[in-house]
DNA sequence: GATGAATGAGATTTCATTCAT
DNA sequence: TATGAATGAAATCTCATTCAT
């Protein structure tokens, strides 16, 4: 007759709550989310938050930790291989637009994280000096150009990564405010190819072979 | 002996509380801003914020309506009559590079209303659908250039616009999580005119006839 | 061009304070009632209210003073002579029937005075120990009707009063907690003659002669 | 020597705080009444009033709610089958008198409730549209009286109460202006039985057969 | 007489965190 | 592990009143 007991699975509990944390988190701020909120949005009561992850900043650093590990990974599925570099970087380009476009919370959360000036980031172990590997395949990707002559040869791979990320960051970032004022909601289904394709010809634009 | 008679110019006092404010919910965000704080830092006691403002919210709007009104402006300066089209471009983009990062209030105070989904924006009959002037001085040239055949005929002012507000707005808005992740400080000054001359051949890629 | 100049009227602007205080504190209460409040809904400011008033506690003691006037001169259209004594009582409890049901702002200011247990009223000179006039016109009908031997000879004045009070009172005081949990209105219009008559007729049974 | 440790009873912390908060509602009305006052009143802190009932509206709503329960059940104790019609109604309105004469904080809670135009119990779910159960009593008593002949047939049960109400009501409510103004105190134990007999002659006169 | 700005004291409410069991 | 009760510190906001002109 008990409730199932779903307090015996530590790891599924710390889940849950990171889960309900990143939603809380992501919508309010760092400032602005509310650890009664977190609680009361799950079965887990408010001390095992305490239990935990200690406090609410180290909550919110477990938080960005695991969202930053989500688009670590999103590079695996580019066989740069058996691409040629042009069909390649616009692939990138489009594996980051997809990323920020179905992620709003992790976009968010970086928004968030900037307004604190990356001071949690900083104290964080795992995201400190832990540099994008996105930036290895992007590497492997202008070389490749670059012996094809496709590509200029002083490319710098962060400054394409920045390219790309400002244009994907902001679409999504920066939505409410441009719709506000300029009635153009960025993330319209039906403008979606279009930026997308945009990005591509930004991208290939900044690295081509004069 | 005593202190500055402040209190007799209400214009005065309103545009220091303005000032303070202005500083306060840039550095912590909405929430994280404190009406104690921005009294603490003037001579002006907390009770006058209430007396101008109303509440915290209200402050905010003002406060939001007044940074806008700033760079609304700067593209006044632009005597696109006498350059030609190529120039022009790359001067406008030039002015929001420049504008954004001298005025980081500016953009924290946006990313901070997209946080807010521009809840406040949007309850500011001053901000809510005043599109930026901007646009008009992009369309004159576009027009032109397009006239002169250096311009494609379909650009839309709107991209552009986007395209340079994502760049110098990440610049900014994202210095923080960009350098501690890839060690890259994008304000670092040796770096400005790299990226200036960047974002304008950015521009002119997208905007250039084919 | 200039605006009429009210100013120099200051019995105007006092019977004009007073009026927007009447029902300002008729409204909200003593203590829910703003003295801000009274001068936004007038032309005249804040200052002037002090100016005329001392302070708030002594515009409520005026407000109550003008108040308890209108009602002390309700029995003088009544032409006892010439009445029945019957007709009379009628007559008199209808008097108060109508003031009450048309003037709820001095139920209300009785409800909250007596709420601070007439702490005001105690201290007005004008108020304290200013027994209603309505007594008199009420023992001589009473008086008459048992010289005729239609009254009793033992009917307490003030107890007539305090049945009309009450009954005429509590319709208007209490017509609020009365309709939310029973459902009827005792001002409803439709119902007005039947009250009326209920009061005359209980008002007469309790004076009848067995 | 620790203090007696009351915290750990929740019910008897709740029905500790309902009390007091009952009292100082009562004595200063809900604008009046201060939140701080009901706490330093107690061993418990102004921070579990927040804990247990929100806020200061929601608290005075437990308040009138539990007031309410009380006079709710007065009329059990009256047995109905037992009694002739006559001695009934007159018990009845006994009953009513006897519990607002001993209830001065029900009756002035109710006053200060009509203040706020019932704003509060309209909003109480428990409260609003809960009619109370005397009227059944009450219909039962007519019901008999007139089948035996001695009550009229149109008689109104919610008439009986309101008159019963108006007199009990008044008599405590208003008792501070009244004495004020004709020093005559109507809760002065010398004039109990007279004001309670004369109620119940008040009514039966209404009820009673022409 | 009249005005807008100013103010101190105090009101309600919030929030991360810890205690006792 | 888990829980509901408890809490101190501090946040936002209010209000009658007075000052300087």
């Amino acid at each position: 007759m008990a409730a199932p007991d779903r307090g015996r699975d530590p790891d599924r509990t710390r889940a849950d709550i990171l889960d309900v944390a990143t939603a809380e988190f992501a919508d309010k701020g760092y400032t602005g989310a509310r650890v009664d909120e977190i609680a009361a949005r799950m079965s887990t009561t408010k001390r095992m938050i305490y239990y935990y992850f200690g406090n609410k900043e180290q909550l919110y650093i477990a938080v960005l930790e695991r969202a930053y590990t989500g688009i670590r990974t999103i590079e695996q599925g580019l066989d740069v291989e058996h691409l040629d570099p042009v069909d390649a970087i616009r692939q990138l380009a489009g594996l980051t637009f997809d990323h920020h476009e179905s992620h709003p919370d992790f976009v968010r959360l970086v928004s968030i994280e900037n307004i604190h000036r990356a001071a949690h980031i900083t104290r964080s172990s795992v995201l400190s000096g832990l540099a994008d590997p996105a930036l290895d395949v992007l590497t492997t990707i202008l070389e490749r150009g670059r012996d094809a002559g496709v590509f200029r040869a002083d490319v710098d791979p962060l400054d394409v990564h920045m390219v790309i990320s400002a244009f994907c960051v902001f679409r999504t970032a920066n939505r409410h405010t441009f719709n506000a004022i300029f009635k153009r909601d960025m993330l319209d289904p039906g403008l979606r190819e279009h930026y997308r394709e945009m990005l591509g010809d930004l991208v290939l634009a900044h690295v081509a072979a004069r």
